[in-house]
DNA sequence: TCTGGGGTCCTAGGACCC
DNA sequence: TCTGGGGTCCTAGGACCC
């Protein structure tokens, strides 16, 4: 049985759907590059061989802006992204069952067979790239391995448009001179690390004895070791297997700085009423619920807080961050620049609710089922169709939208 | 002047129970 | 009464991914 895995990239995902550029292409708003390119250096991927130039690949708005005045930014487009996203997957499921989703942007296929062989995956590829290409105007950068680590490796090799064939023949010449950073796993922090005690390329990573790797970074470091090593055998989750979402959350970088409690107290209202939806959206309801902020000097806390009861209530959201921001002493470090709130410990709506001799279960169901009109009444006639009081104290936080602004749509959302 | 947002997993320490 | 160990859950923080 020959196992033969690629790793498909669909390569400037955003801006192909767009033709926008995305600065520093760390999830900001996009902005039209047009041929401001050349002229003022901004690069439009961060493709390997720019940084391999040392080109800046990473620049956030206004520097951007102050760069090149006529740049021209354009809010993300979400609903177009998960266009492109489903017609890729559906190309890839009508080759294989097995394609598990990294993203809106990647996928692993498993097309291993008692007779497929490297080849088939490489013919496959092809294939995908001139589909791609033809029917939806996208290129893909696709790997293809024995297993997962090295087909991302083999698809972040090469860009755009482009095959990678990493092979038992050839791993060791193409692999191993590659940095350690390039693994997936490795990042900023761990390729210090790494590097901090000369393991620089995948080679020597490699090379690196699992008991020393354990003794020094612990069940992560015997993992990279055998990443790097080729030495994986985790499986691609079949379709229709998805994780289960284990949390929902949103936050924001306010429009203005937080100074009063009554400014945290209407944006905690704003972001949690966003969570809450979403959670009642999905079937869900959690009961660990838990409070961020950063600060105006950039500093970040987090606490959290499980209490005895499941919820999708933005109130009982509300409440419970109140008590941990009054608990953790955030007044003392106002003003804030951002802060967020999330639920995990999820489970479905749809199990039965333990009723309590208090009567605050069956109070929960009533403003449950409030909620669910408010929810039906903004999908009919829009966000802004039913307001709390609260978020109309303050018009530049009432601006905020997190749930229209912010959310790609979990992946499980692509298949229904 | 400004530094994103939504997730997952792992770790280490502590509380609690048996 | 004291001590120890195992298991589970909770919590805060760190690192990583797109």
């Amino acid at each position: 049985m020959a196992r033969v895995i690629l790793h498909s990239d669909a390569n400037s995902f955003y801006a192909s759907c767009e033709l926008v550029y995305r600065p520093a292409l760390r999830g900001l708003p996009m902005a039209v590059c047009g041929s401001t390119e050349e002229r003022h250096g901004i690069v439009l991927t961060a493709t390997r061989e720019a940084k391999a130039r040392g080109v800046r690949t990473a620049m956030v708005n206004w520097e951007a802006r102050r760069t090149c005045p006529e740049l021209i930014i354009v809010p993300p487009d979400y609903p177009l992204y998960i266009y492109f996203s489903k017609r890729l997957r559906e190309m890839y499921d009508s080759y294989t069952d097995r394609v598990e989703p990294f993203g809106l942007d990647e996928c692993w296929l498993d097309i291993s067979g008692p007779t497929t062989t490297m080849n088939d995956g490489v013919r496959l590829a092809a294939e995908l790239r001139r589909r791609a290409k033809e029917e939806l105007g996208i290129t893909l950068s696709v790997g293809v391995s024995w297993n997962k680590p090295y087909a991302k490796l083999g698809s972040d090799m090469k860009k755009p448009d482009a095959t990678v064939l990493l092979s038992r023949d050839n791993y060791r010449q193409a692999v191993f001179p590659c940095p350690a950073e390039d693994m997936i796993g490795v990042g900023y922090r761990t390729g210090a690390k790494l590097r901090s005690r000369a393991i620089h390329t995948l080679g020597d990573l490699a090379a690196c004895p699992p008991e020393y790797m354990q003794k020094w970074l612990g069940k992560i470091g015997v993992i990279l070791q055998r990443y790097a090593a080729g030495d994986d055998t985790s499986p691609v989750m079949p379709s229709g297997m998805e994780t289960v979402v284990k949390s929902v959350g949103n936050s924001i970088t306010a429009p203005k700085d937080m100074l009063t409690l009554e400014d945290v107290h209407c944006v905690m209202f704003i972001v949690a009423e966003s969570v809450a939806a979403r959670l009642r959206e999905m079937g869900m309801r959690g009961r660990c619920i838990s409070l961020g902020v950063r600060s105006a000097d950039m500093h970040c806390f987090s606490a959290q807080n499980t209490v005895d009861f499941n919820t999708a209530q933005a109130e009982d959201i509300v409440s419970t961050a109140t008590e941990i921001f009054t608990k953790k002493g955030y007044a003392n470090i106002l003003p804030l620049r951002s802060l967020g709130v999330s639920v995990t410990s999820l489970e479905s709506d749809k199990r039965p609710v333990q009723m309590d001799l208090l009567g605050s279960a069956l109070r929960r169901e009533k403003s449950n089922a409030a909620s669910r009109a408010v929810d039906d009444i903004r999908r009919r006639f829009g966000a802004r169709a039913i307001e709390r009081g609260i978020a109309l104290l303050d018009a530049d936080y009432n601006a905020i939208n997190p749930k229209e602004d912010h959310v790609i749509h979990p992946l499980g959302f692509l298949r229904s």
